[in-house]
Formats: C-alpha cells, sequence, structure tokens
DNA sequence: GGTTGAGTAGACCGATCGTTCTATCTACCT
DNA sequence: AGGTAGATAGAACGATCGGTCTACTCAACC
C-alpha cells in the first residue's frame, strides 16, 4: 500500500487502458509515474503481475458500482437500468477506449495465461450478476435475457470508441429498456 | 501477386489473428513462411502495411460473403438471416479467435494510425450495407434497426470466442429474429 | 545474350524489450 | 543506537524488435 506501489499502480492502469498492454513498456511506465525500476520490481514480480493488477482494479471498481446500484435502487428492474446508465456513461465519457477485458482478451490470446484468465473471471462474475438481477425481476428466462444484455454491452463498448458514442448508447439503452419492457408481455416458453 | 507474397500474406494472417498484432513479430513471419527478410521488404514498405493488407483481405472476404448473401436470398429479411447465421458459424468455427478488426483497434487505438483507419473504414461499410439490407425490408427506422443488429454482432464476436460459444450464438440469433420479427408489428415512431 | 526482377542467404543496425544487479540514502520501529 | 524496509540511481543483461544492407542465384523476356 506504499506510496510508490500506488502511484505505480495508477499510472500503469492510465496507460494500459490508453494505449495497450505490449505497447506500453516498462521503462514508459516508471518513467511517467517518477519511479526506479527496482521499486516497481520490488512491488510486482513481472510486468505480467502489474497487468492483471490493472484489471483487478478495473474489476473491483465495476462491481462496486454494480452494489451501489443495487443498494441504491430497490426494484431489480432498475438496478439494471442503473448499470445499463452508468455503462453508457463510461462510454460517453472522456477517454474512453473500449472495455478493458475485451482488450486485454485481444491482446492475451492465450486461455491459459493469467491476463486471460483474469479477463474471463471478470466476464463469469459481471454475467452472474446481471442474470441474477433478471431473475429477482421475476420474469421468464433470466438466463437469456442476463445474456442479451451482456452481449449488447460488449457491442456496445466495443463500438463506443470507434465512432460517435451518442447513437451507439441510444442503441444501447433503448436495446436494454426493450429487453426489460417487452418481455414482461412474455409467457415462460417463447424464448427471448 | 508472386506465390512468395501470397505465402507471405496469408500467413501473416494466420499468425496475427491467432496471436494478436504486436505479439507476431517479422521473424516469426519470413521463418513461417520459409521467406527471406528481403523478400518481406520487397512486397511490404513495412509491418504496418502487411497489417493493412492482411485486414484489406478479412475485409475483401466479408463483403464478398455479404454480396454472396445478397445475390442467393430474394427478400431482404432472409439475407440479413444469411448474413447472421454465417457469422454465427464463423463464431462456431475452429480456431475462432474473436473479430479481426475489434482486435486491431484494440491494439492501435491512435485514430490516425492507419491500422485503426482500415478498421473504421471496414465499420462503416458493414454498418451501411446492413441498414440498407433493414431499408429494403420496408420496416420502419432501418438506421436503427441496422445499429442494433451491428451492437449484437459485435457482442457476439467479442464473446464467442472467451466462452463456449453455443450459447453466444443462440443469444445472437435470436436477437437477430427478435429484432426482424417483433419490428413488423411496430408503427413508425415508436423506436426500435 | 545481356538485362532485369524476384528470390535466397545472412550479416548488421540502433532501439527497445523485460529483467537483474549493486550501491546508496532515508525514514521509521524497537 | 541499531536495524530493517522502502525508496533512489543507474549500469548492465540477453533477447528481440523493425528495418537496411550486400552478395549471389535463377528464370523470363526483349
Amino acid at each position: 500500500m506504499s506510496e510508490a506501489r500506488a502511484r505505480l499502480l495508477s499510472t500503469a492502469s492510465g496507460l494500459f487502458y490508453a494505449e495497450g498492454l505490449h505497447s506500453v513498456g516498462i521503462d514508459r511506465i516508471i518513467a511517467t509515474a517518477g519511479v526506479t525500476r527496482a521499486t516497481l520490481y520490488r512491488h510486482f514480480p513481472g510486468k505480467d503481475d502489474l497487468v492483471v493488477a490493472y484489471l483487478t482494479l478495473a474489476d473491483e471498481a465495476i462491481r462496486a458500482r454494480v452494489d451501489a446500484a443495487r443498494s441504491r435502487d430497490a426494484l431489480p428492474e432498475d438496478v439494471i437500468r442503473t448499470v445499463a446508465r452508468s455503462i453508457a456513461d463510461d462510454i460517453r465519457g472522456p477517454g474512453f477506449r473500449g472495455c478493458a477485458f475485451l482488450n486485454a482478451a485481444a491482446e492475451y490470446p492465450d486461455p491459459a495465461h493469467p491476463v486471460h484468465r483474469a479477463v474471463l473471471g471478470h466476464r463469469q462474475w459481471f454475467l452472474a450478476a446481471i442474470t441474477e438481477l433478471f431473475t429477482d425481476t421475476g420474469k421468464p428466462d433470466p438466463e437469456p435475457a442476463g445474456r442479451h444484455f451482456a452481449m449488447l454491452r460488449d457491442g456496445a463498448m466495443a463500438a463506443g470508441c470507434l465512432t460517435d458514442p451518442e447513437p451507439i448508447c441510444a442503441t444501447f439503452l433503448r436495446g436494454v429498456e426493450g429487453l426489460l419492457e417487452y418481455r414482461s408481455g412474455l409467457g415462460p416458453d417463447d424464448g427471448a
């Protein structure tokens, strides 16, 4: 928890997210953080561990936001809406560069690699969390609904940094709303 | 069109797609292709140009498949279904590693970079093509429908290489079908 | 028959990669 | 007062990066 370690992780996160994992070297990180090589290797065994720490940080931040939405809104539908709105805010926000996890997976395809596994872990949690929210709504077929939500999210985050984010956010939020609203008229056996 | 150039581009494409752009070096490419360094630099000014050529190849392949679907099916709805099915087949196929363009954009965030611009070009074409297909159906709001389709596609391709592709394909195809079917009951002014 | 273009083979460039090392300094804890 | 942990500074490691270079071979074409 030393100050140098915090500065290191913070600047590394910024650089990794903005420019990519392989494009950012150790030299850039320590120079930007104003820290020595030895200090980095005191806190992190290697670059891979620094990347994993970066993803862990992002994972915790997102979990915290979902938890906050959970405790703020009473109805599970509203929690889902709040989560969707927070995703849209991210996409609209300055410096948005897509999903940190999808970007990481693109650079680390090997399923056995710690970085790739960190991505898988986060995505597994997210799908379970959003599916649970759909379950809480009491509507039929929460599982395909959760998958549908996650798919829209992935697509929105992937596209949001490549063109004008406004129409992407509009499409995403409308898709989520449709997923939420029109399912209420459905029976339990006609899919999603 | 020399044989060496074709071999070069083909093996480079395979390596780039499977392992990432920055992870694959010139040495690996020429060794795998069984070609000399000088031969590579005779046909491509630099690595960036090789990457762009790889994306151009992928772009042309996809355009050809959409054209084929266009000329095979009579109804625009069926063309859309055929395109969606071909995307699902890709995701299910062996060695699927996500969308080559989204992966490339993750590694080349700079909008001015030729590789990034190639990604943008492909995506711009795809959105226009799919929107045109929705326009041809005569149903209302083809533009948001096209955007919705593209978003589902992006999400499906991003997720398809991270977990079991089967449920992802199911969610994608069901989403497209919903987009196609339930829109027929809508008026012109209630969004998508 | 000579020129030209495409290919092979391989040395070589500077730069950067991630990593390890020694040495010194400083602040805090007992 | 002494010891330890965390930080600084900076040299050095081998490996690899993308790219350039010279020298030689071979086949096709005018």
